[in-house]
DNA sequence: GACAAGAACGAACGATCGTACTATTTTATT
DNA sequence: AATAAAATAGTACGATCGTTCGTTCTTGTC
């Protein structure tokens, strides 16, 4: 009970390792199983098929997400202090996670192949923009908003934000990519403000 | 002589396809043979590696993504009428390779793979968004934009937003994200001039 | 300590991977 | 038409892919 628990997260934990590092397609049983010291039939064992195993690292990345970027930006201050929160959580999620962010690569990979994973990364992205939207919601109440905003826009231009962090700092690791990104969400904040 | 260069086009041309459309490690001599109805053999003498058949796919999408995108925008009027001539050819460019643009992709799975393809994806888009640099110069030149803005921020801010249309065209296909890109290019021009 | 359930293993499967070699066919040049 | 060169095909290789199956080891329960 336990234990295959324990060891299914430790496949999971090296699996999304893999994952952020060559992209979900790569993630390959008989690697896995190596890194793990395990044979490749009993980690199988765990998952009932390679597709099973990409969605469950998916889902692994995603609770690690939910608790380490979307939940403790919660538990700050609405308004703008909330989502500087969720920015610097998630430029801490892709700089730690070496590769970068799985959401990011998967999307790129699965926007045309069809199946179980790309349904799930879809509801895991859909989701993740309405986070954004809430997030710019709770910012109009706190009054750090004006009142006719689009929120669809705001979570739009903030994702674009992130996804340029994300390739200037994972491909082109340029020094300046800290000050561009801070300096970029300035000239977003004022522009809803 | 002519004949050699004539299939391996072909091959290209369908590598770049098979590429966009389920990333480039995952482009096959054998898959790629079949849709080229040659035999292995035969379609791997033309290159001399599966590393070099990537290279050369990347070369010849530089190629395509030079006369398609940059060249033309070049010829239209400095300033703004050619970073919008830009935008609209990227967006044509992303919009018809099935799966998108293939240097997106591409960057998130060898941002964390060394070897000759990153090289040369390295070195492409660090030539774009030079290029991108190039036109908020010639912005400046034109009066279209102020004396004292930061190009390079400038091509972050200019290609963040391209990528987040990247991905909502792809991934998300969001009906509005028409509107949101050219709302959110607006605003980035504003605060240039 | 017996026993059932769960977890991990070893071996093997057909398929496909990238690559190497040798033949055969097609093309260009004389 | 003959011939050299270029282009393509055929076959085979070791490795690895995802998956199946039967066996062994480990665990917790009575």
């Amino acid at each position: 009970m336990a234990k295959g628990e324990h060891t299914k997260l430790t496949v999971l934990e090296a699996g999304l390792d893999m994952a952020s590092q060559l992209g979900l397609e790569c993630v390959t049983i008989g690697n896995l199983a190596k890194t793990t010291n395990m044979s490749k039939s009993g980690l199988f064992a765990h998952f009932q098929s390679k597709e099973n195993l990409q969605v469950e690292i998916l889902n692994y990345a995603a609770q690690l997400f939910s608790e380490g970027v979307v939940v403790p930006a919660l538990k700050t201050q609405a308004g703008i202090p909330r989502i500087r929160a969720l920015v610097d959580n998630w430029t801490r999620w892709t700089s730690e996670l070496k590769g970068g962010c799985i959401f990011v690569s998967a999307s790129a990979d699965f926007s045309d192949r069809p199946g179980k994973v790309r349904n799930v990364l879809l509801n895991q992205q859909k989701e993740w923009i309405d986070c954004l939207q809430r997030i710019a919601q709770s910012a109009v109440k706190a009054g750090d908003f004006r009142q006719d905003i689009d929120e669809g826009q705001f979570a739009f231009d903030l994702y674009s934000l992130l996804l340029g962090f994300h390739l200037y700092y994972n491909l082109l690791d340029d020094s300046k990519i800290r000050e561009r990104e801070e300096t970029a969400l300035v000239r977003l904040l004022d522009s809803y403000k």
